[in-house]
DNA sequence: TTGTAGGCGTTATCAA
DNA sequence: TTGATAACGCCTACAA
């Protein structure tokens, strides 16, 4: 592949010359700019990023770190990091892998080698030392889906808590009083903090919610049915259904189906997230809008702002607030 | 962040010593061995990748070029090349985009410039040529989703003849007779080539296929539903209904079922790619299972494998074939 | 307006 | 077993 040496032999010009013409430097004459542009065409000649990496110390790509590209979720992530990675013409580092410490280690670890300056990562796994630690040796360092208070600025984080009284607030507002939830058994912040928004919810209108009316189980459909179905078993009494996703509500919706029970005039149920796969079921999910997509591009554009020496003002955050998106699958309670 | 040098000076050693030790090279002392790594620990090294792709001419990276982050089909194949990348240690380039030249030339130009040599990519728009031109610049250049003859031992392709074939042949052996296609109205290959499957077979039953009875639009859930739609107000009359895919079999299948016709038993119904939505839906579609993720991992070996320096076997040819998949969305047509 | 030369962090080729 | 040293392709003062 020719180089930038190439060009200005055949041009007949320094090497410097083809480097200013190249990035668009001043101080090059008309006449030669003009054939130095026509022998790099000529030659097909293609910058080497890594030699203009090396050099610049700057990488000109945005590093993204996530669990699994197969998640709706994740992938409506994606998206709109992708979205502005193509606005702003940076490249995508994708590591993708479990949330385990040792695949985020090493994903971010695969990111610094590539001196990349500006990533967002999602990261369940790692602790707070270790992500500030990181913070800190990366400008454009920007956690998504988790807050640090240490490093605010950063963080791009939905609150959770406020979305579980959503949902509480809402099914209560329909009458209902008998509640199950569905939840996910990770052992990561946000079932906790939803289910803390809920119970709060729940607990100023004077409602218990026992233990057995929580199935913790994996957040996909599968999961929401083997917890419905475990919530029957034990002959749980409910007439709302409060699930920590889509995916989930999905499943217990169907598993409930399957049991005879109408959806939702004998039991209303509630998702989390709005991904495709609400607007797809039937009857059509109520659930919370996650604006997860707006998040991440927000994510990417503080990312690179940041790599590009941009200071962050003093106290801002970036807390999002999920929002009720009414459809088919919640209704008033009947009256006993 | 420590550069060989800095190890080098701490340890007290040459380079040439520090860059043996990190590349496992023979020829090093125990001691020195142990010296320098305790000294790149301390430091926290990371050795520059781009550096590296800069003096070896490898990236240890890999390229991918696909249409849309957000489609559960691109997401199943980016899973599918995201699970050989880890294991094999390489990074991924990703490069989204629309099914357009343009986006698409520079997604395979960035690239490219980042000088990997081993890339799998999606492409609709570009031509044969474009392709295979690339094709002999890149040693690891590898189409999925396509077939081009002249580089037959890089593409990786599904036969969507034998699919189309394999969908009206399973409608025909259930007694339908009366067919409807909702098909896409993107102008590429693989709507053309099921749809030519269908024909062939329809027309050895002595079944007749009016353009009528064939509508076009995207490829998504509202495109099923216009589909439905449309056929619906010219009067057509059907008993099966193959769509172009998944979410447009889902689209028909709720849009048929607002307008009272019940899900199999008025209509049967068959979707294509078998994504994650084929189960979610009610009934569950009976569709075509594309091996995708399988597609995309062979396509991930053969372009590092390629890239490596492996030459392919004179005729190879990577082509795959969709399979059955028997749900709720088909049953035997009622007798008239 | 153009050219020269040094350096970015590594690897690799010779010598020692 | 080690150490100089020359690339790799590009950018950028500093000179001319």
């Amino acid at each position: 592949m020719a180089t930038i040496k190439d060009i200005a032999d055949v041009a007949g010009v320094s090497l410097a010359t083809v480097s200013r013409v190249i990035n668009n430097g001043p101080k090059v004459g008309d006449a030669t700019r003009e054939r130095v542009k026509k022998v790099m065409e000529e030659l097909g000649y293609r910058p080497n990023a890594n030699a203009r990496a090396l050099v610049t110390r700057k990488s000109a790509s945005l590093g993204v770190v996530i669990a699994e590209l197969l998640d709706p979720f994740f992938a409506t992530l994606a998206h709109g990091i992708d979205a502005v990675a193509r606005r702003q013409n940076v490249q995508i580092l994708m590591s993708a892998g479990s949330i385990e410490k040792q695949t985020e280690l090493k994903a971010i670890d695969t990111l610094l080698q590539h001196r990349c300056e500006a990533m967002v990562v999602h990261s369940k796994a790692l602790d707070d030392k270790t992500l500030v630690e990181f913070a800190s040796q990366v400008p454009g360092f920007v956690l998504i889906n988790r807050y640090i208070e240490e490093i605010g600025h950063r963080c791009v984080w939905l609150d959770n808590v406020a979305g579980g009284q959503i949902m509480a607030r809402y099914m209560l507002s329909q009458g209902h009083q008998k509640f199950a939830l569905v939840s996910s058994k990770y052992q990561i912040d946000d079932p906790f903090q939803r289910l803390t928004g809920i119970q709060k919810e729940l607990a100023d209108a004077g409602i218990e919610l026992p233990d057995s009316h929580i199935e913790y189980s994996t957040p996909d459909q599968e999961g929401g049915e083997i917890a419905i179905r475990n919530l029957l078993a034990r002959g749980v009494e409910f007439t709302a259904v409060l699930a920590y996703n889509d995916a989930m509500a999905s499943g217990a919706m169907t598993m409930l189906q399957d049991h005879g029970v109408t959806i939702p005039a004998d039991v209303s149920i509630m998702g989390y997230d709005d991904v495709l796969l609400a607007k797809y079921c039937r009857p059509k999910l109520t659930t919370l809008h996650y604006p997860i997509e707006m998040m991440a591009s927000k994510a990417a554009d503080l990312a690179l702002a940041y790599a590009g020496g941009k200071v962050p003002e003093p106290g801002v955050t970036f807390k999002y607030t999920p929002t009720l998106v009414k459809r088919e699958s919640v209704v008033a309670v009947k009256a006993p």
